[in-house]
DNA sequence: TATAATGTATTGTAGACAGCATGTC
DNA sequence: CTACAATACATTATA
């Protein structure tokens, strides 16, 4: 089929398409069209990474713009919405307008109204929805890429239930759902009531092989001799057979470790068949990689750069990872060893994928555990670049022919585990169904049950008995933590659970931020009062706390407690009226939000126990909740792990070395923004709901967010509010004595200069920021002041490189 | 005796979405 | 209960 021939395209899409060099569609293309694809049915394409699914989904798009219609892509990543933003920006010219909506990326309302095509994350879709965002029901195409993650644990049920929420409100909508090639791709179409188009056509070859001994065996018979000698391991060999072919190798590995060590030792294979030019070019490259961080990873990253070779992982800060995604594109870099991250994240297709790896550690699981099929095929579907390769190669690592045989067996020719929802799960079930009841989707246990049986879950079990009784014990959690209230037949959210509803929160956490909220407010209300009631505004009869994943609200563990301690505190108290209330410290809303399921948990390393159970009794009373015995409490772990985080949070807001709290926590600068944007965020929803509540720790969360957000300690809170000054400005401000705001404004701008280490341009326009009257230094010279001076010759001992931008820290979107 | 080569116990393990209010070198 | 690579440390071979 040519472009001329597809139907319902605005004009001009065909030739543009011909100039694109697309001559005809891919088969499974020309298939999806056949089957309706830009008439507006609805269609399930379960086809190989790479053979043109974007294509797909843009002439479904395309075509009901057409119409006068507006479309939303769905993709799973963050990274994925801007790339493929940019891909559907080249329809601008033929008056298509795309816009991007994600967590880090906002877009006013308004704006996006006006938008043809959206792009966003399943999770902003969900919450778009849950607030009632106004264009959704003018949606009359929705691309979901990467469907089959409905079979994720964690983020599936988000997907499946937007989804579901999707067509509810608006039924005549067309749905367009890519896929990895899955056995049961039928089922989701059924679900859809969408045709189903299945294909394992590639546009260009992919073989797939497992190495063993001195060649490769690849799955059309054939062989490759790649030797292997003492010197030489089997990843080096074929690393350096791909060379000296003229391509680049993607080298999956188990572990952020294994990942680093193995680009080190890739980096002699490498470095030997450089020539000048390239040399000279990565040199760049990596000097560019260490200015993004002073971390010993980042050094590292760039050491293996010098030599042509690169890791790729979470631990990597974000500019480190594109920086390497674009230099690996551009084959500057020839190597890559990654953890599975990469194959599921931006497009770096490679001419050869090796897979070093297949199994991987799970503590669930007990041990080393295959990866599953799918996620093997994903890895491999990286292997070929359309266009300039002339086939992809994919090689699995056996040591020996019974781990061959095992290897083809299992991944070679098998095919992909089936898609299973993961709905029935309470944690998904409890966010989702408190966002149904909470944006009036359904306001009965009944109506609940008919909106979930719109679901992949419902088609594929085709029984709702475990759905229901899953229901019942969710609704039964969420009405005893008053997030819900029952009246007969009719539920209906209080005002907390729709806060809850709305800041996106698990409402676990929700429970968990509230009771350790509660506790500080008892706590407080204990030294100020001295009625002794009131203090408990929970209902009195509460009902009998549902266990539901073993969590039971703390604050009907503390009952007794909290009154001995009273007694304690009162006596004290009386002796010291003038001491201010117990207000909560930012340790302790750091572990509060630390503990929440919400947020990912630090691994406790050997030795780390004894560490961070004696700094759990150092800190025992800042804690907001009651601390697990260390004897009984199998919770006393987590409670630990938490702590861990709190600290490595605490490190931050006291600013800490962003080396020093990699050392000492064990984690990369990547894990380090990760953790601060998630407590940013929670601490952000903390203080929301203690606003909602009326507590009086409100202001104390806001202070600790702040700290949290700019990373600084308290006394710079004010200087780093001022755009252009971050954490360390402010710090260099603050040691030349300049505290506050309104010192930026009075002081004398040579003094303001001399703290800045002279940089005109930068002084100039902080003093404009901070609304200086007349921020021009013109005449003004530089004024060194003792402290300034000393500060100085501290930091340049330390660090003697000259870091002028690093401070931006946070934020970068 | 110093050093290199080899054997053995120990250690640690992937990933990353969301609110809100405004704006990075 | 399951693995395995990297590392740290211990032992043995060698100049």
């Amino acid at each position: 089929m040519k472009p001329a021939e597809i139907p319902e395209l605005p004009p001009g899409v065909d030739d543009q398409l011909a100039g694109e060099g697309i001559e005809s569609l891919y088969p499974p293309q020309a298939e999806a069209v056949e089957a309706g694809l830009t008439k507006g049915e609805s269609l399930v394409a379960s086809v190989p990474t790479a053979s043109g699914k974007t294509l797909i989904a843009e002439l479904a798009m395309l075509s009901a713009i057409q119409r006068g219609g507006k479309a939303l892509y769905i993709v799973p990543l963050r990274a994925l919405a801007s790339e493929k933003k940019t891909e559907f920006e080249r329809w601008e010219e033929y008056g298509i307008s795309v816009g991007v909506s994600t967590g880090n990326y906002e877009s006013s309302e308004e704006w996006l109204a006006s938008r043809d095509i959206i792009v966003a994350t399943s999770e902003k879709v969900d919450s778009l929805v849950r607030n009632n965002a106004g264009w959704i029901d003018q949606l009359s195409c929705v691309v979901a890429d990467e469907v089959h993650l409905v079979d994720d644990r964690n983020r599936g049920p988000t997907l499946e239930v937007t989804l579901a929420k999707l067509r509810r409100i608006n039924p005549g909508l067309q749905v367009v759902a890519l896929s990895a090639t899955v056995g049961n791709a039928g089922e989701i179409a059924d679900w859809l009531d969408a045709e189903l188009v299945h294909s394992e056509w590639r546009p260009i070859d992919l073989r797939m092989g497992v190495h063993f001994g001195n060649a490769i065996n690849f799955d059309d018979g054939s062989q490759r001799e790649v030797p292997v000698d003492r010197s030489q391991r089997q990843t080096e060999a074929l690393v350096g057979d791909t060379l000296d072919e003229g391509g680049s190798t993607l080298v999956f590995v188990n572990s952020r470790r294994n990942a680093e060590s193995a680009a080190k030792r890739q980096g002699g294979v490498v470095e030997r068949r450089l020539d000048d030019d390239e040399k000279a070019e990565l040199q760049d490259l990596a000097e560019e990689i260490r200015s993004v961080s002073d971390t010993e990873t980042s050094d590292d990253l760039a050491d293996c750069v010098e030599n042509g070779s690169a890791f790729h992982h979470a631990g990597l800060a974000s500019e480190h990872r594109s920086l390497v995604e674009d230099a690996f594109r551009d084959r500057l870099l020839k190597v890559i060893c990654a953890t599975p991250t990469l194959a599921a994240g931006v497009n770096t297709p490679s001419r050869r994928v090796i897979i070093r790896d297949w199994r991987r550690y799970d503590g669930e699981f007990g041990g080393m555990k295959p990866l599953d099929v799918l996620e093997i095929h994903q890895m491999c579907g990286r292997a070929g670049r359309p266009g300039l390769d002339p086939y992809g190669e994919a090689v699995l690592l056996s040591k020996d022919a019974d781990t061959m045989d095992e290897l083809f067996e299992r991944y070679v020719w098998a095919d992909p585990e089936p898609v299973r929802s993961k709905l029935a799960a309470e944690p998904a079930l409890r966010t989702h169904l408190l966002a149904t009841i909470s944006s009036g989707f359904a306001n009965s246990r009944e109506g609940l049950l008919e909106f979930l049986d719109a679901t992949l879950y419902a088609t594929q079990t085709g029984d709702d008995g475990r759905l229901s009784t899953v229901t019942d014990t969710v609704l039964d959690y969420l009405e005893a933590n008053d997030f819900i209230e029952r009246e007969d037949e009719t539920i209906r959210a209080t005002n907390i659970g729709h806060t809850v509803s709305r800041l996106y929160l698990d409402p676990m956490s929700a429970a968990e931020i509230i009771d350790g909220l509660r506790y500080a407010e008892e706590d407080r209300g204990k030294d100020e009062q001295s009625t002794g009631e009131s203090h408990r505004e929970r209902p009195a009869a509460e009902p009998e706390k549902v266990e539901t994943d073993g969590f039971v609200s703390a604050s009907d563990l503390v009952g007794d407690e909290t009154e001995d301690e009273t007694t304690e505190t009162e006596a004290e108290s009386d002796v010291d009226e003038t001491q201010p209330p117990a207000r909560p410290t930012p340790l302790g809303l750091y572990h509060l939000v630390s503990r929440t399921p919400d947020m990912y948990e630090l691994y406790l390393k050997s030795g780390d126990r004894e560490t961070y159970t004696e700094i759990c009794y150092e800190h025992e009373a800042e804690f907001l909740g009651r601390m697990p015995s260390e004897y009984e409490d199998v919770a006393f772990e987590d409670w630990l792990s938490a702590l861990k985080t709190a600290k490595l949070l605490d490190d931050w807001a006291s600013e800490v070395d962003e080396d020093r709290i990699t050392e000492r926590y064990g984690v990369g600068p990547g894990d380090i923004r990760g953790k601060v944007e998630t407590a940013d965020w929670l601490l952000g929803a903390a203080e929301q709901l203690a606003g909602t509540l009326e507590f009086s720790s409100t202001i104390a969360v806001r202070e600790a967010k702040k700290r949290i957000e700019y990373g600084v300690r308290e006394e710079l809170l004010d200087l780093a509010g001022v755009r252009n000054v971050g954490r360390k400005r402010a710090r260099r401000l603050f040691e030349a004595g300049i505290e506050s705001r309104a010192d930026l404004r009075n002081t004398e701008k040579g003094v303001v200069l001399g703290a800045l280490r002279g940089r005109r341009k930068t002084t100039e326009t902080i003093l404009e920021n901070v609304g200086r009257e007349d921020p021009s230094l013109d005449g003004v010279d530089e004024v060194e002041t003792e402290t300034a001076a000393v500060a100085r010759e501290d930091r340049e001992s330390d660090s003697g490189d000259e870091h002028s931008g690093d401070q931006s820290s946070l934020g970068d979107f």
